[in-house]
DNA sequence: CCTACCGATCGGTAGG
DNA sequence: CCTACCGATCGGTAGG
């Protein structure tokens, strides 16, 4: 993991670390797309030299490939935590759901990049095998609150999950810290929203 | 519009027209991304050279200019022949959300690209444009029926529109017409969770 | 005569 | 600094 992400010790030579590094990399391949970001272009945003960019990382696909890790990590600690956990099925659930919007606040960039990955490279793939294991974890879930009772038995599990997460995940479109929203208040809309709907009244199934 | 894509007149030499061009074109900037493609990838797909690709368009951005009008085309003609109807405005709601799953299955492709675009150029940011407008058409339906009290009062208006069309273009994810699932049967799933919610019971608010 | 395409080549820029 | 490649453009031509 990139745990000391810009904070690593501050002796030796001024100037970047791994982790600021990854920072400025990251955004910039989020405004201009992983491919269509040159090394020449990351170089001149970051104020140092191509080579200099060699000396922190193997190469291109390497800055990829450490950039979605931090975010995939991210996202399994929620739900290796969970799976130590009991309770219903749907609390837990939602759990997941609110603390899966947590991280991708919190590594709001990271998030972004792996969720724009598509599967061009080994680096890529490797990423997207990474996400399939996270669906099929919480689609587990889903499977659970259904035979509990607790959610509505008409919509196929693997297709909830979709669904629930593309919510959750088209958050990176228009999220922006400086807005000042809270993801606490982001995570109140989802769960409201998806776990019992927009329209007022109740037209539930039992 | 793009609507004789694959079927103009068929004098002349056999071989691409600019709707069979487009057609191939999307396919592959949804593979390799938009600035990923180059030009010579691209031709080598379609069979011809590059210089061919220039016979029917300008560049590689009116490659990209096409396609994605023809995605907000058909996104506009669902919220403008909503326009003219009257009714509930939560029926109109849900009536907008079926018919762009609709749009979004049957131009899969186009609205994939459409969704990708990030507004590097100037043919990004009108693209872009347009989607904001498709939001705040649907944003004020969503602003009418906490009106008139069909939809929880409970979520801010804009919230709700991006959450609710962030489930809806997730579709692009996943969606593959050869797995035989309707683009109905998506539609259905969708309203089910977004509108009445996942949970069985009601914990509704009046 | 029209549509669709070819080979050759330009100035410029990519990654390393 | 080098090699490989990029997008774009030219004059010319084949098929129908």
């Amino acid at each position: 993991m990139a745990d000391n992400a810009g904070r690593s010790n501050r002796r030796g030579r001024p100037g970047y670390d791994l982790g600021r590094l990854l920072d400025v990399s990251v955004r910039v391949f989020n405004e201009r797309g992983y491919e269509g970001t040159s090394m020449e272009v990351l170089a001149q945003r970051l104020g140092i030299t191509k080579s200099a960019i060699y000396y922190h990382v193997s190469g291109k696909d390497e800055l990829l490939r450490l950039s979605v890790d931090r975010a995939l990590d991210a996202l399994f600690a929620v739900v290796e935590e969970e799976a130590s956990t009991n309770g219903r099925a749907i609390d837990r659930l939602e759990h997941v759901v609110r603390r899966s919007i947590e991280v991708l606040v919190a590594e709001l960039p990271f998030v972004t990049l792996l969720l724009r990955v598509r599967g061009n490279t080994r680096v890529e793939r490797q990423a997207l095998a990474r996400r399939r294991e996270f669906d099929l974890v919480v689609s587990d879930l889903v499977e659970q609150a259904e035979a509990e009772g607790s959610i509505r038995p008409d919509v196929d599990p693997a297709l909830t999950t979709r669904l629930l997460f593309g919510m959750v995940n088209s958050i990176i479109e228009w999220y922006r810290p400086s807005r000042g929203l809270r993801a606490e208040q982001v995570a109140d809309a989802v769960t409201k929203i998806a776990f019992d709907g927009l329209r007022t009244g109740s037209r539930k199934p039992a």
